[in-house]
RNA sequence: GGUAGAAUGGCCGAGUGGUCAAAGGCAACAGACUGUAAAUCUGUCGGCGAGAGCCUACGUUGGUUCAAAUCCAACUUCUACCA
C-alpha cells in the first residue's frame, strides 16, 4: 500500500506536483516534512502540526533505539500511537548518524560501531538491525542504512562509501519489513556526479518504491549542491518519489522542486525557531535582535499562521530574551508553518502552470542574508 | 559610641607593587545553525582610532615609589559583632 501519482509537471522546469499514497494516509507533493528526531517534533504536539498543515514527520531510528528503545515503541503500539500522530511517519534510518557522530563510530562492512551519545556505551548497528528497528517502529516510509560522507572528501573514499551503501541497500531490500512499509534507497557518490549517476542507477536494479538523495547540504556551497541535483534528478525514474533529505533553507526548496524533488525535511524550522530565528517571505529574521524590541508587528505580516496572527515581534523578542520556553514554541510554530506551506504554494503554482513565476518572485523577494526589518 | 572588616568595569566577583583595561560568571549586543549529541554554539563587550597607539579607570583626596587596583594617611559609605 504505497503509490505515487504524478499529478502536474511544469513544462518549463523539472517541478511536478503528486500524491503518495501511504498506510496512514495521502500525501500532496511537494512536500515538506517537519523532523521529530525522538518522537516528538521538538515543542510542537500533533495537532499544532495537523493545524499549521503538516501531512508527514520524521523519527529517527538511532535516537530511539538509543532511548526509549525500540521494544517500548513496538510495545506502544507502534511510533504513531506512542506520539500520538495518526498521519505518515518517516524514519532515518541512523545513516546520518554516521555523519553526525564522526567521532563515535567506526565504520565496517558489516555496520557501523556507535558510542552512544548519551552514557558513551557501544553499539553495533547493521543495515539489518536499522531495519529491524524501523519495523519496530512501524513507520510509513523506511530509509535504508547509508553512510553519509562528510564534505570534502576524496574521491576514492566517496566510492567506497558510496559501494558500501549500495551493497547495504540489498541488506536492507532483502530484510523483511512489515507488508505495508516501503522501503527508501539512498543516493551517495559525494559531489562527484558520475557516482551519483552511477549509484542511482544500481539502486533502481534493486528498486525501491523512492529514492533518497543523501549527503548534499553537508557544508558544501549551494552551486555545487545544485549542479548535483542538475545531473542527478533527470536520471531518476519519474514514477517514484524523489526526497532530497536535510534540506533546507527555503531557496533550497524553491531550487530542489524546479529540479524535480517531491519531499524535502530539515530541522532548520525548529532549531532555528529555538535560536530565535524565523523565516519570512522576505529571508531570515533574527527575533532577538534589539531593532524588534518595540516592533509590535507580527513576524511576517503577510503570514497566515496561528502565531504571525496573534502575537509581535516585541513579544516574541521578549520571550526570548527572558528565556521562556514561548518563544521556542511560536518560532517553531511559524516556521514548520512557513516551509510547510511554501511547499503547498509551490504546489499549487506547479497545477495551475505558474510555477516558474512563483518561482522567479519567491527568489526575488527572498534575502539570504539575514534580514534587517 | 567601640571594635573588626569591606569598597574593583552595567551587575556579581577574582586579583594584594610592574607581565592589569584588570580572571571568571551574569547581563547586553551581534553572528551561526540544512536526514537534531543543539532551548545550542561562536564572537564582541571602558572611550577614541583602520592601525600602532592615545586617553580615562579598581569609593574620595593626598602621599610613598622608577612603577600603585595592590603600600601609607585622612575622609566617605557599607557590613558584622559589642555597648
Amino acid at each position: 500500500m504505497f503509490e505515487y501519482k504524478l499529478i502536474a509537471e511544469c513544462p518549463e522546469t523539472g517541478a511536478r506536483a503528486g500524491e503518495l499514497i501511504t498506510p496512514h494516509g495521502k500525501i500532496e507533493t511537494p512536500v515538506f516534512m517537519p523532523v521529530g528526531t525522538q518522537a516528538t517534533v521538538k515543542t510542537m504536539t500533533p495537532p499544532e502540526l495537523e493545524t499549521l498543515g503538516a501531512q508527514i514527520i520524521l523519527g529517527n531510528t538511532y535516537h530511539l533505539y538509543m532511548r526509549p528503545g525500540a521494544d517500548i515503541v513496538e510495545a506502544a503500539g507502534g511510533l504513531h500511537r506512542f506520539m500520538g500522530w495518526n498521519h505518515p511517519i518517516l524514519t532515518d534510518s541512523g545513516g546520518f548518524q554516521v555523519f553526525s557522530l564522526s567521532d563515535l563510530r567506526k565504520i565496517s562492512e558489516d555496520g557501523v560501531e556507535f558510542r552512544s551519545h548519551l552514557n558513551g556505551s557501544k553499539h553495533f548497528m547493521r543495515p539489518e538491525d536499522s531495519m529491524e528497528i524501523q519495523k519496530k517502529l512501524g513507520s510509513d516510509i523506511v530509509m535504508a542504512f547509508d553512510e553519509c560522507v562528510s564534505w570534502p572528501t576524496t574521491e576514492k573514499y566517496s566510492r567506497d562509501a558510496m559501494e558500501r551503501t549500495i551493497r547495504w541497500a540489498k541488506r536492507c531490500r532483502d530484510y523483511p519489513l512489515k507488508e505495508n512499509q516501503a522501503l527508501f534507497g539512498i543516493v551517495q557518490g559525494s559531489m562527484f556526479e558520475k557516482q551519483r549517476i552511477e549509484c542511482i542507477k544500481r539502486l533502481e536494479e534493486i528498486g525501491f518504491p523512492g529514492y533518497g538523495i543523501g549527503g548534499l547540504s553537508v557544508g558544501e556551497d549551494h552551486d555545487t549542491m545544485y549542479r548535483i541535483l542538475d545531473v542527478l534528478l533527470p536520471e531518476m525514474p519519474k514514477n517514484k518519489p524523489r526526497y532530497l533529505m536535510g534540506v533546507g533553507f527555503p531557496t533550497n526548496l524553491i531550487e530542489g522542486v524546479t529540479r524535480g524533488v517531491d519531499m524535502f525535511d530539515c530541522v532548520l524550522p525548529t532549531r532555528n525557531g529555538r535560536n530565535g530565528c524565523v523565516l519570512t517571505r522576505q529571508g531570515r529574521m533574527n527575533v532577538k535582535n534589539l531593532i524588534y524590541a518595540r516592533d509590535f508587528t507580527p513576524i511576517d505580516p503577510t503570514c497566515d499562521c496561528y502565531v504571525c496572527k496573534n502575537y509581535t515581534r516585541a513579544y516574541i523578542r521578549h520571550l526570548y530574551t527572558a528565556g521562556e520556553i514561548l518563544s521556542a514554541r511560536l518560532c517553531s510554530w511559524h516556521n514548520l508553518h512557513f516551509l510547510v506551506n511554501l511547499m503547498k504554494d509551490a504546489r499549487q503554482a506547479i497545477i495551475e502552470k505558474r510555477f516558474p513565476t512563483f518561482r522567479r518572485n519567491f527568489m526575488e523577494n527572498f534575502m539570504d542574508g539575514v534580514y534587517l526589518k
